[in-house]
DNA sequence: GTAATGACCTTGG
DNA sequence: ACCAAGGCCATTA
């Protein structure tokens, strides 16, 4: 039900190129509402259930930092995901996060 | 049906 | 500069 702003979420995750990340403000900022970040985390929590499973793993907070890493299967599962997008992880937080950050409002830009 | 929470971010004092 | 509160949508109790 009313899975519009959730399938909107999946699309821009599923959309985000391997080796880089995001943020869920950045999602709920291109959606169009940036206050509406707290969906986007919810959505990715739902993100497990749902059909096409979506590369969650690759949406982090905006300082970079594995805030849902205890969500999945395994806390290591994210890390370990991250690590295989050459990124690289250090206290649970992504290292040169500014680099590897992408913005769909500044990369897609519609 | 109402109330509270959640993988958050922005703005105000 | 730091601390506090609000706002958004959906799900669960």
């Amino acid at each position: 039900m009313e899975k519009d702003f959730f399938k909107m979420v999946y699309e821009v995750v599923k959309l985000v190129p391997k080796g880089r990340v995001t943020s869920y403000g950045a999602i709920a900022n291109y959606l169009g509402s940036k206050s509406s970040s707290r969906v986007v985390g919810y959505a990715m929590n739902a993100s497990h259930k749902i059909k096409p499973k979506v590369p969650a793993h690759r949406v982090v907070n905006r300082i970079g930092l594995l805030s849902g890493k205890k969500h999945f299967e395994t806390p290591f599962q994210m890390e370990e995901l991250l690590m295989k997008e050459k990124i690289v992880i250090k206290n649970d937080k992504v290292i040169d996060f500014k680099k590897i950050f992408w913005d769909p409002q500044k990369e897609l830009k519609f």
